[in-house]
DNA sequence: CAGTGAGCGAGCTTCCGCTTGACTT
């Protein structure tokens, strides 16, 4: 057995260490933190100085007695793990664990994996730094306090299986806040101008567009203009041109890599991260959980070769990028391919894409400037003192702009900047060709989608390169938000348009406030939000992570003692658990909306057992009605007209072969239901409100027809069923798999119980993961 | 993506950050 054993985080890293460090070495991996805070209670003792109560998880146990194995046949284990706050407490909960004396440890940390980095690391040992395992220590029982302190006000006050946290509970915050700025956002129109200009001179060919510099905030105005423009000589002003520079952007740490995968491929942020995992294990590109933009001097000199050699010299431009995060702990090196002069890898479409992504944005990031000339015409108008300007901009010199271009967040927002200007020279007269008015609207502030929201919390400093991903996961399974596409609305626009010695006004529409996979919170997420502002405020103010970090800090640099830290911290906080507990109301969000016209009786909205419903008539009402709210609907703007329609489900529509139709809205969706049947709507197609009694019938008559296919045999007990995945055998209420390439109306009986034996005895395997999933829900 | 369309009764739920697996139809 080897004298070294060298401890590190990730298994895919222990790998290439080893093989660096050669056969005195045996490399192995914690898998991350190796112990935690007991899950049951609040594992934390405040009354006697915060002390932790670690317990190994059940996951973890195997690992642990691993790794004791391990340590006790090495003489000197190297502790390993990344360097940074969780690493440092990583090593010490593995020293104390595995019970190792102080003199056969050795720190060591190093954020590139090169032979000459993890030898100099080896060279440099140092030991377990405790003041950053304190500051560990401190940020993980805070968040504990906060989360299962907060947490059960909740399920008290609001509903059961609710959950708070330091982070959750602020990304929660800013969705809820950003749909009330939206709620509150009145639009404002104003009349924007643009031109086509042409040559006064016939030999000359040119078309220029131009648009006005101010836009008008009336028809009636925009149309004075347009008047005025009949008889006025337009001329060139002035054209100026500049020249301007573009510079690449940093490479990719794990917040910029899923808003570019999620703009360039619509990647989700998981979805993204499992990606890169994978590229991760195969050693193709460094860590993707950082949020560090630096490159190693390896990868620095290796990018300037590949450069040399794909584009030549003049496109090599060495930088090192600051990291713009503040809370940034940079314990890894940016994400990047391992080996740069690999432009292209095997694998799959999603692989490549992303390894494309990342090489791209490396390469592009240690190229040089793109070179640019912006020019500028302006159009003097004759009659008026308002001017039109035509931008160009022409790339002079493409730069790092021949590998990657960066995406913008608002790609609907285009801008009238076009390439290559005619040119022109000042007192130039032109002609104007067409000159519209085009009525436009501001825009409501956008909602967040998951790389944004993303974007956002890096900013505040909430949640980590890990965390970003099951963060946003938990705030959806929570029920606080949904992501999901809205329909637009149709809205109403004027165009007023001047060609010859014409005006036309047309009246058009347009479909605008469409969304698609954005978050909109829900009715549970506002009432949980109001509630967590209104009682703990501190916490879900937007600032308080920073502000704990820098004690967090303080307590890493030594002058701040982390007990101290915490009782500062818990005493007020405490008392604000107290309070909320005992003073404030549960709360159900209820709203009152008005007077039924029909029945003269109340109408109100609130949230209740089962979700967000209205009802018609007062509590005490023995003849009171209740509807759940639609999809997309929240107590907070529902309207009582809106309110009024839902009363109208379930509706009757007529009968068919003697029993009643009836049409409604459940959990899924618009339904039809006859004979004790439900049949879902065509979405888009059909509308409970208004469906008619024959469209009903021909979904009837559709859906008997699938289920006369849907049995292809039975025997007894035994049944032979057309699924959704293809045929398949049911009994005993358990589903059995027919063999590929055998027909399943040729199957008897006795072949389908020969197929359920077969397959009955693979139990074992699928009765322990049975359990598994069970304990874990 | 199949199927689904209900209306408490006790006891449980919950945090954030490190890591990767391995259950299917």
């Amino acid at each position: 057995m080897q004298e070294n054993l060298v401890i590190v985080e990730s298994p895919a890293k222990a790998k290439t260490i080893e093989k660096l460090l050669g056969k005195n070495f045996f490399v192995t991996s914690s898998y991350g933190h190796i112990r935690d805070l007991a899950k049951k209670g609040l594992g934390v003792d405040v009354d006697n100085n915060f002390k932790p109560d670690y317990i190994i998880s059940s996951d973890k146990k195997k690992l642990v007695d691993e790794l004791k194995k391990l340590s006790k046949q090495a003489k000197i284990v190297w502790l390993a793990s990344d360097e940074d706050r969780e690493g440092e407490a990583i090593a010490w909960h593995l020293q104390n664990v595995l019970k190792l004396d102080d003199k056969n440890i050795k720190r060591i940390t190093f954020n590139e994996i090169t032979k000459d980095a993890i030898l100099k690391a080896i060279e440099n040992p140092r030991k377990i730094d405790l003041n950053l395992v304190n500051a560990q220590q401190a940020r993980r029982i805070l968040d504990r306090l906060v989360g299962f302190e907060v947490s059960p006000i909740l399920w008290k006050k609001v509903k059961s299986a609710l959950s708070a946290g330091r982070v959750q509970s602020v990304a929660v915050r800013l969705i809820v806040e950003r749909e009330r700025e939206i709620m509150d956002f009145k639009s404002k129109a104003t009349y924007k101008v643009s031109a086509i200009f042409t040559s006064a001179d016939k030999n000359e060919k040119f078309q220029l567009k131009a648009s006005l510099t101010t836009d008008f905030n009336t028809e009636k105005e925009a149309n004075n203009f347009l008047e005025k423009c009949k008889n006025a000589i337009f001329t060139v002003e002035s054209t100026d041109k500049k020249p301007a520079k573009k510079s690449p952007a940093a490479p990719f740490t794990t917040s910029t890599l899923q808003q570019e995968a999620s703009r360039k491929f619509r990647f989700s942020v998981a979805q993204t991260m499992n990606i890169a995992q994978r590229l991760y294990e195969r050693g193709l590109i460094t860590y993707m959980r950082t949020d560090s933009t630096n490159l190693s001097t390896l990868a620095l000199g290796s990018a300037k070769q590949t450069i040399k050699n794909l584009f030549g010299e003049k496109y090599i431009k060495t930088r090192q990028y600051k990291t713009k995060s503040k809370s940034a702990q940079e314990a890894h090196e940016a994400i990047r391919p391992t080996y740069l002069q690999n432009t292209e890898i095997e694998g799959s479409p999603q692989e490549k894409k992303l390894y494309d992504l990342i090489w791209k944005r490396t390469i592009a990031s240690q190229m040089t400037d793109a070179e640019l000339e912006k020019t500028t015409i302006n159009i003097n108008i004759s009659n008026d003192k308002e001017k039109f300007q035509a931008t160009g901009e022409i790339i002079t010199f493409d730069g790092f702009l021949k590998v990657y271009m960066e995406s913008n967040d608002d790609d609907n927002e285009n801008t009238e900047t076009s390439g290559l200007l005619p040119a022109l020279v000042a007192g130039q007269i032109i002609n104007r060709k067409e000159i519209t008015a085009t009525q436009r609207f501001t825009q409501h502030p956008p909602r967040y989608t998951e790389a944004s929201l993303v974007k956002k919390m890096e900013e505040l400093g909430i949640g980590r390169p890990s965390t970003y991903a099951p963060t946003i996961s938990t705030i959806i399974t929570r029920e606080y938000v949904v992501k999901e596409d809205r329909p637009g609305t149709e809205r109403n626009y004027t165009k007023l348009t001047l060609k010859s010695d014409d005006i036309k006004l047309e009246k058009l529409k347009e479909i605008v406030g469409a969304e698609k996979s954005k978050f909109f919170p829900s009715d549970i997420g506002i009432v949980v939000n109001d509630f967590l502002v209104e009682n703990f405020r501190t916490i879900l103010d937007y600032q308080f992570t920073a502000k704990i970090e820098e004690y967090f800090d303080e307590i890493a640099d030594g002058k701040l003692d982390w007990i101290k830290m915490l009782s500062n911290f818990y005493k007020p906080f405490h008392k604000q658990v107290d309070d909320s507990l005992e003073n404030s109301q549960t709360t159900k969000a209820e709203r009152i909306l008005g007077i039924d016209p029909k029945s003269g009786k109340q109408v109100s909205a609130r949230i209740a057992r089962f979700g967000p419903i209205v009802q018609l008539g007062e509590n005490d009402d023995a003849e009171k009605k209740f509807s759940s709210l639609k999809k997309g609907q929240l107590i907070e703007t529902l309207t009582l007209d809106e309110a009024l329609k839902l009363f109208e489900l379930p509706r009757t529509i007529g009968e068919y072969e003697g029993k009643e139709v009836v049409a409604s809205t459940g959990r899924f969706g618009p339904y039809v239901r006859h004979n004790s049947k439900f049949i879902s709507m065509k979405k888009d197609i059909d509308d409970p409100y208004t469906i008619t009694i024959e469209r009903a019938i021909e979904l009837i008559k559709e859906k008997n027809q699938k289920d006369s296919e849907k049995n292809i045999a039975k025997f007894g007990d035994i049944e032979i069923i057309n699924g959704f995945y293809g045929p398949y055998i049911a009994h005993d209420g358990k589903n059995y798999k027919i063999p590929k390439g055998q027909d399943p109306k040729t199957l008897t009986r006795n072949d389908c119980l020969a197929l359920i034996e077969a397959q009955k005895n693979k139990e074992p395997k699928t009765k322990t993961s049975a359990r598994k999933s069970a304990t874990k829900k």
